[in-house]
DNA sequence: TAAAAATACTCCATAGGTATTTTAT
DNA sequence: ATAAAATACCTATGGAGTATTTTTA
């Protein structure tokens, strides 16, 4: 029993003539007489009965005819929603963001999803850079988007670097600092800094920089996961802002003495040897946008 | 996309290697790595990811494994009610029957239904023969079991003859012909004559035999479908049955003079050149059964 | 190195095509 | 006599087997 075959049947039954039937199937008239006798063969006895030129369901075949729709319906189906998991207009996609990239890209990426793909299911998971990694490896998550530079390397991960992130100090341009050539790391702590919560490696890079008092619990003063509300702060208030730069182009990027100089190397993280998501090459597209235009 | 593809797709996912899923689908380890290629080449990506000697399935394949197992699962009970279907075991069956059948078969065919198909749907039409048999052409019924001598013969009918049923008349052993060796027609009419409603051809040998006092509307005294109510009164009453012989052993024939010599033809009447309903041969030999036995 | 999957090739079964016969209107 | 289905025969594609190579644990 074939799906063809029963396509056959059904066509046959639907038309009621083998020479008309054959010909909406693309086949011959005994191509198609072949198929019905092989079917019928199968099953154990007629399904149609051929009373001279014209031919009638048997009660047999009433019954058979029923079931073989359900079943060419399925296929069609499992057709369709394969290319449809290809084009990413349905299927599943579970994300873990890290804490920066999670900042700038989990309202983007939710608002690309609910209108470009209103059917998909996103998951969003946030955490510390082992756990969502962690989460990865037993495929709980489909991928993650991290500062790369928290992760440890190992040849089981596939890492894609999607952009490099200029962490700033910020403010508004009516701000006592904005205009200042030059700005002491000592002057910001005039200001209540605003920042996401800072990775260890961030962390890292503040103390080497300014010294222990730069630690990211000493100098920040409003902490926030939601990127978007620490920048309206920054932007009615004299607040100063520690984020990616380019999440904010409307505001004064302070001359730091000395500069900060620390890039966030925001990655897309999978399993290696792995396939990927049937969403992931479009999200990577997405990221990509973005992270630059922003 | 195959079926079978599907099957190999199926056990594979379960089993987890090329080689021991070959091994249980008895197909050599190559023919199911293409078979698997195959349908990833029509799916259009993988559903399997080799990660060196073990395999997982791709998130694709995980959203493609629940549909394909609907299919096949579908495919099974298509072809296991085909097989039942064959078999009797389930299935419809819509049948005429006239009134002296009718009379005689009814319970006892529901009975058999009802106790050995309890899944099969039964459908019992009473009707005059030209009725049936209009019924029978617009295969609004499967078959019809009549006395064939009410049946106009045409090439479209195929008849197949079940029983000859000699017609008597019959009274309990305590009545007072019941010891007579010859009873004159006369005789009976002193008693209260019970029957089923007789068809045109009885009507006829009966005024043939004793004249036009005969006609079954002057003649019977007690009319009524149901030929066990009509025994039972037989059987407690000095009322005089006519019916067929076989359908009361325990009652006593009369012989009347002259002879009534009236024989019923029952005949099961199908389609000529139309696939029999499947359980028209059951039901044929079931009716044989009864038509003899009782 | 050993076991498992992929590849290369060969073969055959079967689906499909063409030509013809049978059948029923 | 004609139109439709069945049959006969041929071809070719695809599915399955054997042998071999590649890969990784």
């Amino acid at each position: 029993m074939t799906l063809v075959q029963l396509k056959h049947f059904i066509e046959l039954a639907r038309i009621g003539s083998f020479s008309r039937a054959a010909d909406k199937l693309h086949l011959t008239q005994p191509a198609l007489s072949r198929s019905i006798k092989a079917l019928e063969d199968e099953l154990g006895q007629a399904v149609f009965d051929r009373v001279g030129r014209l031919i009638e369901l048997t009660p047999f075949g009433q019954h058979i005819l029923s079931r073989a729709q359900g079943l060419v319906d399925e296929a069609q189906e499992l057709r369709i929603s394969a290319q449809q998991l290809q084009q990413g207009e349905i299927g599943s996609l579970r994300i873990g963001l890290g804490s920066g990239p999670g900042a700038l890209l989990m309202t983007p990426l939710m608002m690309f999803m609910a209108t470009e793909h209103p059917k998909a299911h996103l998951d969003i998971s946030r955490g510390s850079t082992a756990l969502l990694v962690q989460a990865l490896r037993e495929r709980q998550l489909d991928g993650l988007v991290l500062d790369i530079r928290s992760l440890t390397p190992h040849a089981d991960l596939k890492v894609d670097v999607l952009q490099e992130m200029k962490g700033s100090f910020m403010c508004r341009k009516a701000h006592p600092l904005a205009k200042r050539k030059q700005v002491p790391f000592a002057a910001l702590r005039d200001f209540p800094i605003a920042s996401t919560p800072l990775s260890d490696e961030v962390a890292r890079i503040l103390m080497e920089r300014y010294g222990p008092e730069a630690h990211p619990d000493t100098l920040v003063n409003l902490r926030c996961e939601e990127i978007s509300s620490l920048l309206d702060v920054a932007r009615t208030s004299d607040a100063v802002v520690l984020a990616i730069r380019q999440a904010a182009p409307d505001l004064v990027e302070l001359p730091v003495f000395p500069a900060l100089n620390a890039k966030a190397r925001f990655g897309l993280v999978t399993m290696a040897s792995r396939s990927e998501a049937p969403f992931l090459g479009k999200l990577r597209k997405l990221m990509r946008g973005i992270l630059t235009d922003t």
